[in-house]
DNA sequence: CACAAAATCTCACATTATGAAAAAAGAGGT
DNA sequence: ACCTCTTTTTTCATAATGTGAGATTTTGTG
């Protein structure tokens, strides 16, 4: 699950290799990498490596464990991102919501956002029963059309966007269970008819999912909220009452 | 609040300046700083800014405002930032603490950091009253010994680097109420006897707290817990319970 | 519409980053 | 304790990269 793969850029070499960098950095995880698996996994310069990372190190944009000398995100990286999470932002306006759902359901709820040809999981909350979920925890990456939140957004971009979306993902649908280009484009035709996406334990067996865009109206949706819980528990009407109780909520969000 | 002045660093001058930089845009709030305002206050030249800002949108890092054309902090960052505060780091270990803390008391709740020379909001719930805090919301700062959780954490450090700190903030503790240097070392003092940090409306008029710092024997603390509550709802004997309820939370956060 | 202010682009220049290679520091293994 | 292999850190000649004054374009304003 890798951050993102890097994008063109404007006229700033070290820049854009550190950016390489910091998405391995950020999907390093808890253990973090070490200079040697950076350096082969962006294919740079050891040296060059290096240099990089001490100067991150020392801005503290990276945290480096001494004793394993491996690197992981720091601690200024952690302030940004509560000042860019919490702010104006998405997050912030949902957490009320997503506590809310939580708590009307007992089911796990996730605000999810488009990031690239991805979509990130931004903040969640467990609900009674632990449900496993593709995206993992917070900050986890699966491609556009992949889950009930993803399909979501996929479903309301124009129809330009969900084709080159659709095939710029082509090659990694495979890796998720009974996903295929068709089915995401069923999925999305049945998500825009149905007026929320619904899985019903096709991507996980036993998970069931309901997921609704974020979307003020003429532009494009850029998050969704969703519920995911055991398809055990599926009661006739559940997914209704679900996607009733998500349209509420972000009614009230994009009212704001 | 600056997010903290620029530290010297190793061999890659463009980090440099784009950490310089990045610090003035998370500075730059809702609304964001504009090139000219950018190159101004960070002292390098417009075409240079304009190419590292450049850059950075390119990546995400930053966003900027189309309309206004102002930069501020983009959705990678808010992704860095989940991963790095959720993860193994202090902010996760300590969401349930917080919130059981609000909840059995009503009142606000803060995780503090230390940050060089300042104390870092990095999370926070807020209780039935809406009290006023000097580091406003999350992500605000605020120097090292100002507050019951800024003055925690100083209070626990050895005595060379309390020295070292005050001093760096000598000209900062000016601008709050009732503050100087002897009174932040009497703080200190009394802190280290109570064994937690009290401020009884001394900052804010009417606004009183508790604080105490996360530590694991033999370590530095690097983070604090506090309350902040108002003068008017306090009983006798309120600081000794809400010292307690944080030594309570504290000890099971450092027993982990 | 004209004027001013800000943003963006250009390009000759040299400062800065580069990376191969050497040196140093750790990690094992016997 | 000693030697060997691996990983990290430093060095330094080279040139590629970033620099910034200024020209140009775009935007905002009276």
């Amino acid at each position: 699950m890798p951050v993102t793969a890097q994008p063109p850029s404007g006229g700033a070499q070290l820049l854009d290799r550190t950016v390489i960098l910091l998405d391995l950095v950020a999907d390093g995880g808890v253990e973090g990498l070490s200079l040697k698996d950076l350096a082969a996994r962006s294919g740079l310069n050891t040296a060059t490596c290096h240099r990089i990372l001490n100067t991150l190190v020392g801005h503290k944009l990276l945290a480096r464990d001494d004793k394993k000398r491996r690197y992981r995100l720091g601690a200024r990286m952690a302030i940004y991102g509560v000042r860019a999470a919490r702010g104006p932002g998405i997050i912030s306006r949902c957490e009320i919501a997503l506590s809310r759902l939580r708590r009307r359901t007992g089911d796990t709820t996730h605000l999810m956002a488009r990031f690239n040809h991805d979509s990130v999981c931004l903040d969640r909350r467990d609900g009674e029963c632990i449900v496993p979920t593709l995206t993992g925890s917070i900050g986890g990456f699966v491609p556009l059309g992949v889950g009930p939140g993803s399909i979501a957004m996929l479903a309301f971009l124009d129809e330009d966007e969900q084709d080159y979306i659709i095939r710029a993902n082509l090659g990694r649908y495979a890796s998720y269970r009974n996903l295929t280009e068709d089915k995401v484009r069923q999925l999305i035709a049945d998500t825009r008819r149905r007026g929320y996406a619904v899985d019903m334990g096709e991507l996980i067996p036993g998970i069931a999912g309901v997921g609704l865009p974020i979307m003020k109206p003429g532009e494009k949706p850029g998050a969704a909220l969703s519920f995911t819980l055991l398809c055990a528990k599926l009661t006739p009407g559940v997914f209704e009452r679900y996607g009733a109780l998500l349209k509420e909520e972000i009614d009230a969000i994009v009212g704001q």
